[in-house]
DNA sequence: TCCTTAAACTTTACACTGTTAAGATTGTGC
DNA sequence: GCACAATCTTAACAGTGTAAAGTTTAAGGA
């Protein structure tokens, strides 16, 4: 019942976005009494923290099937941008809640999350980390590429960005054109 | 007064984030009934947009006063990234509306929101371009400079870049080393 | 001066939200 | 068979966005 709650959650967040989310809509969606979720979740954030949970393990899992089959760590580390973006693009509303300020503070206390969201960042870290020999610069080089990436996601998802003025009618040459700009080592 | 009401929503935004800012609230904290805000807003949205048109036209403002003193392109660039950031820092709730969801359908149908919005994107065009004898690369350039900061910005604050970890006690540092890692020609 | 008209504002109401409290139901281990 | 804990329901409270209807207010023309 608890994943039938975290279904519904999901389902309505990519139908009607963030705003829509009610935790009187998800019992209803699952066909439950208004009040039945809080036997599974202390408040509405707590079930929102369940979802983005979730959803940063499909994250690191959207990534690592786009890079799988790079054969060496440049190569990599373009696909791992692609599935980054492509993730947002899928998921958008979903993205938003992960990264978002609802559940900003959430991180601090809940491992389950934070173990979640660190997983992603790693994939990121490690393959930069194999590009550079001199490991004092891998933290910055990778938050640069991180910032980078995170930025094309956002602004994409977010309509701020229009592949179709830079010319782009797929994402990937998108994302392998505007990442290509990073010095990665 | 429809000043005062958008004065009173800037300030329970900044103080108390956009979930904490209600039609009423902004009403009890102008000194008006519930309703007023109708008779100078069509609906809460139409008020949100105000103040998001209101802070693109600080964003600029800010990111112009940092740049003031540059002296070359490549200068003037990094100052404008560094404004761009100070002002995400400084007025965070109030950058989350100018680029969030909420809004995010609104600005293909408010021009005055557009305006103030392709104002601010100029500025850091503009810098690209003059870094840029080859007219072709500047959109690419444009958005991939405006992914990284932006990127940043947004991680900065929502706390998933912490500058101690990176060895940074300022954002002029942060910023600095971060944005060095673009091609900008 | 009086009357009209439009804008601004108030009161009231409705449907919706998150959350809590109090019961009812259920299945499990003894 | 029974206590007990988990799970669920119903009912209630305060808060929200918004619409409808009525009231005040100010301006302009006869």
């Amino acid at each position: 019942m608890r994943e039938a709650l975290l279904e519904a959650a999901l389902a309505q967040l990519e139908e009607g976005g963030l705003a829509t989310v009610s935790l009187r809509g998800v019992a209803r969606r699952t066909g439950v009494s208004q009040a039945a979720p809080y036997s599974h979740f202390k408040n509405k954030q707590d079930l929102l923290a369940a979802v983005a949970t979730l959803g940063f393990e499909r994250f690191a899992q959207s990534m690592q099937h786009e890079a799988r089959d790079s054969v060496d760590d440049q190569q990599r580390a373009l696909a791992l941008a692609r599935g980054y973006v492509k993730f947002a693009l899928e998921n958008p509303a979903l993205f938003r809640l992960m990264f978002g300020s609802e559940l900003c503070e959430r991180f601090a206390q809940d491992a389950e999350l934070a173990a979640a969201a660190g997983a992603s960042y790693g994939l990121i870290e490690g393959t930069v980390a194999a590009l550079n020999k001199d490991a004092r610069k891998v933290t910055a080089t990778t938050t640069a590429a991180w910032a980078l990436v995170h930025g094309m996601a956002t602004l994409l998802i977010d309509r701020k960005i229009d592949p179709e003025r830079l010319g782009m009618t797929n994402i990937d040459d998108l994302v392998n054109t505007i990442a290509e700009r990073l010095r990665l080592n």
